[in-house]
DNA sequence: ACCTGAACACCGTTCAAGT
DNA sequence: ACCTGAACACCGTTCAAGT
């Protein structure tokens, strides 16, 4: 964990690890099967420490807002562990605390069942994509900018252009979605 | 592009390519350099062939609305190519003609500046993140389905737990994402 | 029960040598 | 100008052999 956490999934190899601890390449084989054993035991980990989170506000609009911030805040925590859990599938199962988290609030507002189901899906997307998306973004060197020679020169919006050609702020995106989501959703 | 297209850029190797080449491996190091360049390359012609895209409504905002599910549909024609674009950090490169149509609508509406800046970031990165999360849920088997017997016993909305342990309608969570902003950005 | 080294089939990349 | 084979430093994985 600590050698993914630190870098990157790949220097996570399977002779690397052996060098770390000492060992030949073959025993970790012994303990774990294999690379993508090993992968899953690491994600099944990162579950595990995912409990619940702090929650703030008085209303239950302002829970739910606080909710989501947090999640977003401690998956921004352990970005390259989650891009692992994601690649694996495991997203649903990183946010089941939230889940339950947003289902209780959501209760206070009678919203049940169908519609619950659909608010907690919909914030849930938001919040992972806005993590992954944003992870991406941050390795790679013109991550997410649009080149200003790229727009045809008649366009004379040069506060739109100049806007479109510097770095995306993603907190400020994922605030923007996260209200209208809430605007929609709650009524 | 046949390689990464019909699979997945796993398959892409220099050895791989020349094999279907017919050459030595270290031909393909004389002409492009080396596998980023190659994959640099790839994405350019990509980009290439993202052109504007018909566009269908009455409304400003029945058109915007139009133009995103428009470019979801074709990004998600080429998942695979537009997750390398998305790793090489080429993913608002590739938008480019979305936006100037966007722009273009926007204006209609009088939003323009900081504001066009804001709403098409938003509708970019919405449509972006559709893509990027059902693109990797749609491999590995878990694909984003919370576990039943991971909830409290305790929990009694059947309806709820039933629905979030069933695989998530990706379509169902683009659309009211994307009615959600264009509510809150038109007004 | 746990660990090892050797071996296999793969990688990307470099470089001197060919035509 | 363009292509080749050999070589290097990496991968994941298997398996017989050790203690």
């Amino acid at each position: 964990m600590r050698l993914v956490e630190d870098n990157d999934i790949s220097v996570l190899t399977m002779r690397r690890l052996a060098a770390e601890l000492g060992t030949a390449v073959t025993a970790i084989y012994w303990h774990v099967g294999n690379r993508d054993a090993l992968l899953d035991l690491l994600v099944d980990r990162l579950l595990e420490d995912m409990g619940a989170v702090p929650v703030t506000g008085r209303t239950p609009r302002a829970r739910i807002a606080s909710i989501a911030r947090q999640w977003r805040q401690r998956l921004w925590e352990h970005p390259h562990l989650i891009a692992v859990a994601h690649e694996r599938g495991k997203t649903a199962a990183m946010f089941v605390p939230m889940q339950a988290q947003l289902a209780t609030e959501l209760a206070l507002l009678d919203i049940r069942g169908d519609g619950a189901a659909t608010a907690i899906g919909a914030l849930q997307f938001h919040i992972a994509a806005s993590v992954v998306m944003e992870r991406t973004a941050s390795r790679g060197p013109d991550s997410g900018v649009t080149e200003p020679s790229a727009w045809p020169a008649s366009y004379t919006d040069t506060t739109l252009v100049r806007r479109l050609s510097s770095p995306v702020d993603y907190s400020a995106v994922f605030d923007l979605g996260l209200e209208a989501l809430l605007d929609r959703l709650l009524g």
